[in-house]
DNA sequence: AACTCGGGGCA
DNA sequence: TGCCCAGAGTT
């Protein structure tokens, strides 16, 4: 038997999140399409904060599929090595970058379908890429805006795509962004997988997993 | 569905 | 030390 979601409730949600975080962490979403593709392939089971790190220096130097193809592997995944599983990250974006040029006239493409046949992009990275940098009607779902969304009442999907469908019914679109934004940032800061801090949290009040200390979703 | 890739940050 | 991280690909 689902909970039912109500819009007003997550209204209030979000108001709470905009309040608390404002402009805090918002991640990925300054860079062209090329560079956040190569970002987000770089975010896999890392942080933001080091991705970030990384790509402000690789990208003084790399920031188009020509210039990044002058990087060998080698040489790149020394750029890359702090980001971990740099090997096959190193050898898919050097894969990628060469499709670009040869297939998609140096261009990153604007449909899943194109975007996910690139070697290391799977859902949530093409997601990611047509929401921020092409403004498409989709909400990237990861493991913190998965964990989250569902911990606060936003969606009780058992899969990322019953996820994604329920948050874009749920949320006017011009949060999209924002609240994608805000539901990561407080899975990192607050609302962690593991020991989240409730005590500490805005929406300690109005959470449907308050006072959990042992993570169940 | 389960497993692997992987270096660095942090307890 | 051991655990964990804005996932993707393979079996």
């Amino acid at each position: 038997m689902k909970k039912k979601l109500s819009k007003q409730r997550v209204g209030k949600v979000i108001e709470i999140l905009e309040n608390h975080y404002g402009d805090e962490g918002c991640g990925l979403d300054f860079r062209t399409p090329y560079e956040l593709l190569v970002a987000t392939i770089l975010s896999a089971q890392c942080t933001d904060v080091r991705v970030n790190v990384v790509t402000d220096e690789l990208f003084k130097d790399y920031n188009t599929p020509q210039k990044m193809l002058t990087l060998s592997q080698q040489k790149l995944q020394e750029h890359i090595r702090s980001c971990g599983l740099s090997k096959t990250k190193s050898k898919n974006i050097l894969a990628t970058s060469r499709l670009l040029l040869q297939v998609f006239d140096g261009e990153v493409p604007k449909t899943m379908e194109e975007l996910t046949e690139l070697p290391g992009v799977g859902r949530k990275t093409a997601n990611v890429v047509m929401s921020n940098a092409f403004g498409a009607d989709a909400i990237a779902v990861d493991t913190h805006v998965f964990r989250v969304s569902k911990r606060i009442g936003l969606a009780t999907g058992n899969n990322v795509l019953q996820v994604e469908k329920e948050l874009m019914e749920m949320l006017p679109k011009s949060y999209w962004s924002k609240a994608h934004h805000w539901i990561i940032w407080h899975g990192r800061r607050l609302c962690k997988a593991r020991n989240p801090e409730c005590p500490e949290c805005p929406l300690k009040e109005i959470c449907l997993y308050k006072d959990k200390t042992v993570a169940e979703i």
